[in-house]
Parts: structure tokens; sequence; C-alpha cells
DNA sequence: CGCCGTTTTGAGCCTAGTCAATGTACGTGG
DNA sequence: CCACGTACATTGACTAGGCTCAAAACGGCG
């Protein structure tokens, strides 16, 4: 919950280790792997970036906020996201771990190099940015013409395809306000909604908790729009 | 107004060509010039990504929209801008002219043979997709976390810095129904709030037109939070 | 001059936000 | 083991910012 940039500390707190990823479309060049707490920041806006990241386990939040303290979080990185890589000499977001997360630290001062000889690491690299960029397209759709109810389906579809192993139950790793921060809504907001959706019998509910259960991923699908 | 995939029959229409462009970081690999008047369609959501594309002159609007017709433009491409690239084999979304238009259209396919041979044309293309990120997630803060007023308020002095000789005053190229689908608004909206600053004295406005001044930009970006 | 696309303005409504209280889970220490 | 505190989630009553529907005004062009 506090920490400027823990990338340089923690790469040091952490004896770095060379890693063969589980990548499917290649081996990935060797990284530093970090644990972070829940709650602990990666980097922040501003910071220098040092670093780039991919996710191994858990889940990192990366956000925005305006000057008086509201909050947009453009994306949750899940296992296997590369996060972070940027144009310029800085961090144009924050990173936090929503949960407890583990991730691999690239240094982007190498990148030049390995994007020079490894075309199957530009590749991935490249491939990554523009699936970061088209789920920014999907989610502008999302933020700026959805109603609340098409917000959540959509949210919940999608955590549902990208955490759950049966495609029907699963624990959502962050809190309602990470989602309300998200999907441009207030906690209260979220919280009616998905208990509208209990009721009409779309979803399963445990009360103030974080497991999710879709009955009825078609209905689900028909408020998608 | 019509046509699918302009990009294949307009290629044709008009004689390939060789630029050599006024890119600062570098000459740019040969493309084909085409022209586009206003409205026309360059490409939709779901066309083959044959080409990806370069404004030369005019402004291009890139939107998505929902079943229903409600439409999210999440980008115009003023001159300079790249866009059209693509992770997958589709466009993920629609591109149309905005008024008349010249683009330069590259082919996808000689994309991985130029990205191998031309570190400065990787770059080029690198930097400008994570712009285009970069871009993508100051909007999503935009459209979720924004009132109206800090929208446009952000909206016009983005504009005045892209399209702005003097920074003062400028023409937008697009209609207000343009902006609304831009910020998340309707049109009614941003129309009262544009005679709201005229009134305050913010901006300049002429009756029915597209023509802006910037009369105090301190007031406009302490509105933008 | 008159038509049409676009912009502006007005009146009333509704979705989501605000403010406030209650409920639930969980960890800590007596 | 249970009382308490804290963090998070839910629910309710009320408000408001932006939307909808409707009409008028403006500008360009045939």
């Amino acid at each position: 919950m506090q920490a400027q940039s823990l990338a340089a500390s923690q790469a040091s707190k952490f004896p770095a280790a060379v890693f063969g990823l589980r990548a499917p479309a290649g081996r990935m060049p060797a990284g530093t792997q970090m644990m972070l707490a829940k709650g602990e920041e990666l980097f922040a806006e501003g910071d220098e970036a040092e670093y780039f990241y991919q996710v191994v386990s858990g889940a990192i939040r990366s956000y925005k906020l305006l000057s008086d303290g509201r909050r947009q979080i453009d994306a949750f990185h899940l296992p296997g996201d590369i996060f972070g890589l940027e144009a310029g000499k800085e961090h144009r977001f924050s990173a936090e771990a929503v949960g407890d997360v583990q991730v691999i630290a690239f240094r982007r001062n190498r990148l030049a190099a390995l994007i020079e000889d490894d075309a199957a690491f530009r590749d991935r690299i490249m491939t990554a940015t523009l699936r970061s960029l088209q789920r920014a397209q999907d989610h502008m759709l999302l933020l700026g013409r959805k109603t609340a109810q098409e917000k959540l389906a959509t949210f919940l579809l999608d955590m549902a395809d990208r955490i759950s192993k049966d495609d029907e139950h699963f624990d959502l790793p962050m809190q309602r306000s990470d989602i309300a921060d998200h999907l441009g809504l207030t906690i209260e907001t979220v919280s009616r909604t998905l208990t509208q959706f209990a009721r009409s019998g779309l979803i399963q509910l445990m009360p103030a908790s974080r497991s999710i259960g879709l009955c009825n991923k078609m209905a689900l699908k028909s408020l998608d729009a």
C-alpha cells in the first residue's frame, strides 16, 4: 500500500532467475521474478519505465487517477499477460497487485537488443501490445456506450472466459470497488446490478463473497448487446 | 456512405506512388496513396485487414457499433497518424473519412518483411502502436470518470494541440454527432456544454459553425481535472 | 427562394450517483 | 470461545447530471 517504485528494490530483494516460459510461441528471454503482496504497488504513473512485466500468477490492476482521486482501472492483467511497456521514458499509468501476485520483470533497456535479435520475442511483444490495444478499444465502447447491466454482463463473461476452468464458476480476484472503477460505475451500482442478476437467476451469488456462478450464459450474452 | 472495402478497389483506382514521407524519424517504405470523399468508408469491422494506413491530410474516424446502432468513436486520426494495424486477420473497428481525406495504404502482408529489414520502420510502427495505446488509456479515463464539462475541455485542448497552428483558433473537422460519439455523450449535451463554455467566456463560438476560438486556456485546463 | 442537414434550445424524465445505514466475513486479543 | 474492530458488501431513500423527445434556428446549396 506504499512504496514508489518497488521494481528496483524488489528486483534486488529476490534472486534473479532464468525462466523458460510456458509460452506457446517460443521461449521468452530471461527475466527477474518478483512476488507482490496484496495491494503492493509495482510502479506509479510518472515513474521511470525501467522494467516491463509479465504476470505469472494472481492479478494486477493498472489505473490512472484524476487530481481529486477518481480512478479508472484500464485493465486487469492475468497470468500470461504482458504490461507496462511504454513508448516514452515514463510509465503512463500505475500498477498494483490485486491479491498476492507473481510477476517476471524484464529490463526495458534490453528491449531494443532483444527485439533486434529475437524475431519470436519481437512478435510476442508486438502481438501483446496490439492485443492490449484491442482490449482498450472494446473497453472504450463499453465505457462510452453501454448501460450498467450491459457493462456487468460483458465483464462477467470476459472474466469467465479468462479465469474460469469450467467456464461456469469462478472467484473474482478483485473487490467491488475495483470492478466499479474498471466499468465506470459506483460500488453501489455494481452491487445492486449483481443482486438484480442473481434475483433474475442469471448468476449465483454467495452473500458478500467473490464467488460467481453463471447460471444463464445465454441471457448474459444477450444483455451484452 | 457505402462500399464495403474500398481499400482494394481504391488502391487500383489510384496509381501507386512511392513516397519519401515528411517523417522526422526517417524514410517510410513505399505505400499506395488514396483519396476518400467525406463519409466514405475505408474499411469495416470484420473486414480482412489487408492494409494499414497513414493519414496524409484530413481526418479519419475509427469506431465500433453495438447491435442497436450505438456508436463509439475510439479515435480521430489526423495527418501523420498510423492506424488500422491488427494482431489478427480482421479489422476490429470500422474507419470512415470525416471530411475529404488523403491516406497512404500499406500492405499488411509486407509488414513482417519490412519489420525484419528496416529497424527504423519497425521503431515507427512500434511507437505508433504504443502511442495509440496511450491515447486509448487516456480516453478510458475520460469516458469512465470525467463529467461532460471535463470531457469537452479535454477534447478541445487536445484538438487545439493537434490541429491548431496558433494554438488558439482552429476549425473542428468533425460534426457534433462525431464529438458526442467520441466522448460518450449525446449531441444535445455537446451543444449545450459548448454554449455554456461560450457564455462563460472560455471559448468563442460562431453560431452553427465548427470554428472554435480558445479565449481562456487556463480555465479550460483547470476544468480538465 | 426553399429544401435539407446540422445545430441549438427547451421541457420533462430516468439512470446512475450520493449519502447513510445495516449486514457479513474475518482476524485479533482477552 | 467469544467480543470486538475492521474491511468489504448490500440495501434504502433521495438527488442530479445527462438523456429523450420535440421544436425552432441556422447555413449551404440547388
